[in-house]
DNA sequence: TTGTAGACTGGCGTCGACT
DNA sequence: TAGTCGACGCCAGTCTACA
């Protein structure tokens, strides 16, 4: 019921960097992004470029496809 | 040999429409963007962000994460 | 540790026009 | 049909600082 891809995005976001039990100031250094935005990105009120996209991944250690793939899995159950 | 998201996203892109037999104009017009934008993005020449990805992946029928599996494949094999 | 605010620079995305 | 240009408004992303 949500249908909007920023906020499901960061969503997706900050449940992996939870279930990896990183704090936003240590993904903010390992994506090279400022922590200020990451948690606005978490909280749906930024929306990330495409190499940004690719940073988040990274740090994230997960592959772009398969955050996206999550992001849609939300999508759809909402 | 290339390593940059920004060019392999619109190579993909670019790739996509024309396997599709669509011209930029018609791309823009479905995915609600300006021509010249979609040619600026398919030379690598702009990064688009999070929701023009959703937009552009809406418009060439397939997923967000579909199509950046592709981008990630034209990543590994460059 | 996280959210948010304000100020700032650079770049996304639009538009019209020309090649 | 596609590339590019200049001008423009708006937002991505940074930084400092405070609750």
């Amino acid at each position: 019921m949500d249908g909007d891809p920023v906020k499901s995005f960061g969503l997706v976001i900050k449940r992996i960097r939870k279930a990896q039990g990183l704090s936003q100031e240590s993904l903010a250094t390992d994506a090279n992004l400022d922590r200020a935005f990451i948690s606005q990105v978490e909280n749906g009120r930024k929306q990330p470029s495409l190499l940004t996209i690719f940073r988040l991944a990274d740090a994230l250690k997960l592959s772009v496809s398969d955050l996206l793939k999550q992001v849609e899995a939300v999508l759809a159950g909402s």
